[in-house]
DNA sequence: TAGCATACCGTCATTTATTGTCGCATCACA
DNA sequence: TGTGATGCGACAATAAATGACGGTATGCTA
């Protein structure tokens, strides 16, 4: 039978990695869901010679055995990592450090150790830096990340997969002590910039809240109740209806008079897929697009500063004239 | 022996996913190097009893059988992924799609794939959908990637990874032919916005030059050759001196007056370490920080309108009151 | 086009590993 | 203190793995 090859492959990927464990029992079970009957002494021995072989850690707890994958075991992948594949595990783990807390990435860590790995193997003939060839810059104002604890993450991260509830400790802000929630129903995960927030209902309420990740403490989840849902509740909805500041637009068809400068990467990256871009006098640029009318969109053009002026819908001008009039204000370049 | 499964695993990672393939001879060396050290028979036989396991294809050319991984073969990892680990890959393909053209994440997908599937798995039986509870809100715009053809990043990341020139054809700006260029020397890449652009020197000329990599076609490595590197390249260097609109900045002590709601944020996400909010009059509140002077600091500040004033340093007061100036010019509110 | 080198594959005998079973020791729990 | 479960060593039967050999097909070179 070469069936004993694959059962110890299933073996390994059933043995969690740590802080986890499994027992022998435990995986005697979950072999035979995998229609690998064999008996308790064969998995056994299947587990120390692994173990010799993988960096198992091993315990004894009492009368049974457990076992998990040390924490410093790199991931084997099957089909193993590739040097394309190990350049982009690279990049994404730049740009994420860039978007998302760190506790929030840890789990990825090993796939991006690996890909390290497999980009030192490949370059170390060469005697030539990879990490040199590489350079991502970021569009945006860099600020720092709360720092969230990998427990609370975790927890959260569970609870609100197997809809459970839980209760845990809760720092407001402005306020030094902790306020302590009996029973919080996780409803949804919103990643706003680089703070992650909870959507949840607390007790039997039906309104939900948002609860930021890193002012959480002492996470319990509560595996005996069920959670309290309030009904027809949709994320989308939430936020669209204007929580988190973040309202659903309409399509709108808009025309921006740019320097010629400004526009340029447009002409790489469009704003639409009918974006048009044709020259206009004293050598600016005119470009038209149909895009959503939101708030960031406000954010992306007031950026440009005085290298654009907003021409079309004429309610966004009017309130770009009114910006304008304001900013004038606020400087003493104009009087009230 | 019980070698016999681990060389297997082994041979699974050696073989390469499509559309690479790997020799049975290949095989051979790859696996005496891992001091496996078999006849060329068992090989053949450990690769006709994996496929009958794993999605494995196979091949005939002539007197020689190659093999890979199928294409829709997922990622087998060791150990198996768990929920944690799949939903911080969910939310890293959601971010990375806001960043990233499609071809550069591409290799990224199976592992992407794997995700969903253990966060399915996961679900089934609680009837409900992990999708709708998590939402990420982009900060920027979202302007469309240009599309690389998958063949043209996979090249030009080998000919990088390997420093190895290469010849293609490249479609300038606004020209519509393209241009070919016998050799291009591959000194780094850099990511900005949603373009990668290739810093490289043509031919024997040691002014580097940069080329969106959405412009290449038909790439082409030329492995024959040696890389023809100017002397103390260094992409920092190289980026920093103003390329790609990026200076380097030095520390500055800003002050900002907001508004209330629009300093809000800063209290989660602190523009530095040494940042001071203070109340002032008019339900303002003073931030004080340190920060790179910098671009993108003042695309920042821009994006809030007239939500904020700067105050110090004075030479960034006088920028913005400047800006002000032009922007009223602008939109006709005051004369010139 | 012949001849040689090479690779695959079927077969077989031998070696080696795998497996279930049994018995004993140990520990948790009632 | 007894019961049941678990781990582990030993052993024998079974099954698998392996190398060797030979036949055959193919590419390459002279």
């Amino acid at each position: 039978m070469k069936d004993t090859s694959i059962r110890r492959i299933e073996t390994l990927r059933l043995i969690p990695r740590a802080p986890h464990w499994i027992t022998t029992a435990e995986l005697i079970k979950k072999l035979e869901n995998l229609e690998h009957q064999v008996s308790q002494r064969t998995v056994q021995r299947d587990l120390i010679d692994l173990s010799t072989v993988f960096p198992l850690d091993y315990e004894v707890d009492g009368r049974t055995n457990r076992w998990r994958w040390a924490n410093s075991a790199e991931v084997l992948d099957l089909p193993g990592m590739n040097s394309q594949t190990a350049l982009s595990f690279f990049l994404a783990e730049q740009y994420l450090y860039e978007l998302l807390p760190p506790a929030a990435t840890e789990s990825l860590e090993p796939h991006f150790n690996k890909a390290r790995e497999v980009l030192h193997q490949t370059q170390s003939r060469k005697m030539d830096q990879w990490i040199d060839k590489v350079r991502i810059l970021p569009e945006v104002q860099r600020l720092l990340p709360p720092s969230i604890e990998r427990e609370v993450i975790e927890s959260i991260y569970s609870t609100l997969l197997d809809s459970k509830p839980f209760s845990a400790n809760y720092h407001k802000k402005g306020e030094k002590k902790a306020t302590f929630y009996d029973v919080i129903n996780p409803l949804g995960l919103v990643f706003r910039d680089r703070v992650i927030y909870l959507v949840a209902t607390l007790w039997k309420y039906d309104d939900p809240v948002q609860l930021a990740l890193h002012r959480f403490s002492s996470v319990t989840p509560l595996d005996e109740l069920n959670i309290h849902k309030p009904k027809g509740f949709n994320l989308d909805q939430y936020i669209d209806s204007g929580h988190f500041d973040y309202k659903a637009g309409d399509d709108i068809q808009i025309e921006l008079l740019f320097t010629e400068a400004a526009a340029q990467h447009l002409e790489e990256t469009p704003l639409s897929n009918n974006q048009q871009i044709t020259n206009a006098k004293d050598g600016k640029v005119r470009v038209t697009a149909t895009v959503l009318n939101t708030d960031r969109l406000r954010w992306w053009i007031r950026g440009f500063g005085y290298s654009v002026e907003v021409i079309k819908p004429i309610s966004l001008r009017r309130e770009f004239t009114e910006q304008a009039k304001q900013t004038a204000l606020l400087y003493g370049i104009i009087n009230n």
